[in-house]
Parts: structure tokens; C-alpha cells; sequence
DNA sequence: TTCCTAAATAGGAATAATTCTTATTTAGGA
DNA sequence: TCCTAAATAAGAATTATTCCTATTTAGGAA
């Protein structure tokens, strides 16, 4: 039942391999909420139920730090992480706290040209993000 | 010496005209930096020694509820401001929490198009900001 | 101009998110 | 199997933000 993916990705970065790492790592990739550390606390209790949230913590610093997860801005203060690493934007609900990955490769292409091309004085473009912000409707309402 | 136009935005939006509003507004209108309450406050207690923490929360919030102002999505736990509210994006340099203005009409048109023309389905676009992530090369280091 | 009152503020307490500390446990190499 | 550096749990501490309440004040009404 152990996600053998994500024993590897632990293993191909040098970690320990603990049951804390291969849960928090098995939770935020499966969760595809953008979940807060408090939320992974909470949903790794009901099958683990001594984890602590200094453990969360720590070990989404040190995954985000690897480049194993992402940390997504909002306007909450509370921090959210993101499990897909690969170039995505993010819809964000005027009405709610969620957040929807928008995978969109046409955009990533539009704004990488425009990027390179332009050249921003005095600074180094490494990667973009785009915020979309607005509504779902109706049907989409839920979740 | 106290800011007409600050004065006028406040009357607009039917606020009473306090010198904490008068003075939270002017300082970060007239500060680029995106800076967070706490900046704020500091800076303003060299001219006005008892301002609130607390009202500066308040007040800022106000502003953004009244759309004088914006929030800033940025990595840290800290929330940031801006009173740039014209249509524009960031520049997050990685190696440090400076966080600069980035204006770019063609890009905004660029976007506009595209987003208009793409349909996300479910979703009613209302706006969109890019986070543009990188470092400041060697000339634009201090600031 | 003076008076009145709802709204705003100061100051401090409370809360929530995150980080820190330390004793204990454990992964994994020797 | 043993050893040790690294990881964890639990709780304390810190930091950012919000809440509470007594006092002050802006600005409309008289
Ligand atoms: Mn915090
Ligand atoms: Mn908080
Ligand atoms: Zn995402
Ligand atoms: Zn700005």
C-alpha cells in the first residue's frame, strides 16, 4: 500500500527513508487541494495518529527546500504547499480558499517567448507564475 | 505638507478623514516596497510616536476591502501591501524578500487575449497577476 | 459654533501559525 | 548487531494577526 514512487523520490534525494517522510510525501501528492500543514496534520492523524505538527512543519521545509513540493502564495496567512512541481498556474476563488492547479502548456510557451524576448532590465527570469483569479460557476460550485 | 490627494481618495470612499488614515495611506502610496504592517508602523511612529499596531492592521484592511489598496501574495508568513492598484506584476527576487513593481501593458494585453480568447471552463476570469521570480543582477543588488 | 453620537483609536489581551528546544527514537551504514 | 547522526514527539516560545474595551474624535445636526 506504501506509494513505491514516493520511497523513490525520498531515496533519489538523499533523505531517510521514515514513515513520517513517505505519509506527509503520499498525502500532498494525492491531495490536490493545495492543503495548509495543519490540513496534511489533520488527514495523517486519522492513519497515524502521533504525528506531530512540528514533524509537518519541518518536513515540508525540508521536502520545499529539495524542490520535492511548492509553496503557493495566497492572501490567507496561513502557508499552502502544492505537491506538482511541474510548471502549472493556479486559479484562485474570489469567494472561497480554493485553489485549482491550471495546467495550460500554450500559456507556458506564450509567456516563456515573451519573457526571453523582452529582457526585464536589471533582472534574471528564473520562472513565472501566473495568479487567475475569479470565480467558479455554478456547476463547480462544490468541492 | 499633508497629501491632498490622499484626502480625496478617503472622501471618495466615504471614509471618515482620520490622521492615521491619512498618514497609513500616504505612507504606502508613497513607499514601493510592498512593506508589511509592521514596516508601516515603524515608519510611521517617527512622525506620529502612538499609532496602533492594531489600527494599522484595521486600517489596511479597510483599504483593501474598499479597493485602496492590495494585498501581496509573497512565500513568507508575513502579509505585504501595495498601493499600486493600476494593473500590474512582480518581480520576487529569490534570494532575498524584495519584492518590485513590474509594469508591462503589453503583456497585460498579451494575457488579456489569451485568457479571454482560452475559456477556462468553469471558470469566469476576473483577474490575473504573474508572479515573475528571479534575482537582481549585480548593479541592482542594493536597494 | 457647539453638541452629540457612531465610528475610530490605543493599548493590551487573546489567538493562530510557525519555529524552537530537548529528550527520545530510529534509519541505515559499519 | 551495533553505533551514531539525524529525525521525531511533545510542548514551550515566538511572531503575526485579531479581538476587546475604555477613551477619543470626526463630522453631521441643531
Ligand atoms: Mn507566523
Ligand atoms: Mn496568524
Ligand atoms: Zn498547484
Ligand atoms: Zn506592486
Amino acid at each position: 500500500m506504501v506509494n513505491r514512487s514516493v520511497v523513490k523520490i525520498l531515496a533519489k534525494h538523499g533523505m531517510k527513508i521514515t514513515p513520517q517522510r513517505i505519509a506527509i510525501l503520499d498525502v500532498i501528492i494525492n491531495l490536490q487541494n493545495h492543503p495548509t500543514a495543519d490540513t496534511i496534520c489533520d488527514y495523517l492523524r486519522l492513519s497515524y495518529p502521533h504525528i506531530s505538527i512540528g514533524t509537518v512543519y519541518k518536513t515540508l521545509d525540508t521536502f520545499e527546500s529539495k524542490g520535492i513540493i511548492n509553496k503557493v502564495y495566497s492572501e490567507t496567512d496561513t502557508m499552502r504547499y502544492d505537491g506538482v512541481i511541474t510548471q502549472h498556474h493556479h486559479l484562485y476563488c474570489i469567494d472561497s480558499e480554493r485553489i485549482d492547479d491550471y495546467y495550460d502548456d500554450g500559456l507556458n510557451k506564450l509567456l516563456n517567448d515573451y519573457l526571453k524576448k523582452k529582457k526585464i532590465p536589471d533582472f534574471i527570469v528564473e520562472d513565472f507564475k501566473l495568479q487567475i483569479i475569479g470565480r467558479f460557476n455554478e456547476k463547480n460550485k462544490t468541492k
